[in-house]
DNA sequence: ATGGTTTTTACTGCGTC
DNA sequence: GACGCGGTAAAAACCAT
């Protein structure tokens, strides 16, 4: 068995490093308990620190290769190049070739080399493009990375997305639509799809392109891409809103019974699943004697007073006929 | 563009702390 | 008297056609 010494060049370095002080700081939370996230990198796994949920396991060690004893090896005995990650592009290192059909020292080529060169000019073209494209999609997994920081979205998502957005960007979907609109728009969808939905309202709240614009472009990007996305489960938003209001896990399964009854009666068809959310949580909280206001419930969830006034007495009727005491 | 449905806004009255 | 709650009417937003 040889060691084979390799060396990262300076700039390498330098990204690997400020990328992953991003990711230290990035606040990550348990899709179950809102928890904080800790990443155990001898095991290679990210665990929850409130309840122990692995979110993660069988991580890529980006960590050095050997062990080193002191600063100078670990320069050299760090991995060979940068991690791999979504968000390289290419760093000026494409290649130009010239349009003159002249060698190294002038002279003018054969026909067989002209063409030859011609060839090659065109597929190195064809690259080329392929990196622009990739620089644009660095810009928008960048974005998306960012929201879904802000959101407390998991990695799952964040992954989700970005293959939405490529798919997007094969589809020759962007021309027209802002790389912002169409990276919003995959996020929306990826959350959606994973059952950790965020409202358009929560969305729009940390992506730089309005509500109208992102509807626009979600529903477009859905049509073109034949997405299966189905309405939001009222249920996906409980956990959040209750972690939100400082409630109890008795309150939490309240709300998922009651909004559980509601659907066997059909109440759902046609509400928005935030408002029928909100409500479960309220009115799970009045059954259990926990004090919140329907002002508070109204401002996490981001819905008015009076629809959560509305659905709450439609769950309770349901539940009432479902479950009669 | 249109019409039907849902949500929001704004306002009012009631009871409690 | 402020606050939480419930109700209503009209406006606005949304969605399918």
């Amino acid at each position: 068995m040889t060691n084979i010494r390799t060396y990262t060049n300076e700039r390498e370095k330098e990204s690997e490093e400020t990328e992953r002080q991003e990711r230290a700081e990035e606040q990550e939370h348990c899709p179950e308990c809102g928890g904080r996230l800790v990443s155990d990198a001898e095991h290679a796994e990210t665990v929850c620190a409130d309840c122990g949920l692995v979110v993660e396991e069988d991580e890529i060690d980006r960590g050095p290769e050997w062990r080193a004893f002191d600063a100078a090896e670990k320069d050299e005995k760090s991995r060979v190049g940068a991690p791999t990650t979504n968000m390289m592009h290419d760093q000026g290192l494409s290649t130009n070739i010239g349009w003159q059909d002249k060698d190294a020292y002038g002279k003018a080529l054969s026909s067989r080399q002209r063409q030859k060169m011609q060839r090659l000019r065109t597929w190195n073209e064809r690259f080329r493009t392929r990196d622009s494209k990739e620089r644009n999609l660095k810009q928008a997994l960048g974005e998306i990375d960012r929201m879904a920081s802000a959101l407390g979205l998991p990695e799952n998502v964040r992954e989700t997305a970005s293959v939405i957005y490529r798919r997007a960007l094969e589809e020759d979907l962007l021309p027209g639509r802002s790389i912002e609109g169409v990276a919003t728009a995959s996020l929306y969808a990826a959350a959606r799809q994973a059952g950790t939905p965020r409202s358009l309202d929560e969305i729009s709240a940390v992506s730089r392109v309005d509500k109208m614009e992102l509807t626009r472009t979600y529903r477009y990007v859905i049509r073109e891409l034949g997405l299966e996305v189905q309405p939001a489960d009222p249920e996906s938003y409980v956990p959040r809103f209750v972690s939100d209001l400082d409630l109890s896990d008795e309150t939490e399964r309240m709300a998922r019974e009651l909004l559980d009854s509601a659907r066997k009666e059909g109440v759902h068809s046609g509400k928005s699943p935030v408002g029928l959310a909100a409500a479960g949580v309220y009115a799970a909280a009045l059954l259990t004697n926990e004090k919140v206001t329907q002002n508070e419930v109204s401002e996490v969830a981001s819905i008015s007073e009076v629809t959560i006034r509305n659905r709450y007495k439609e769950l309770l009727e349901a539940s009432d006929t479902a479950a009669p005491a």
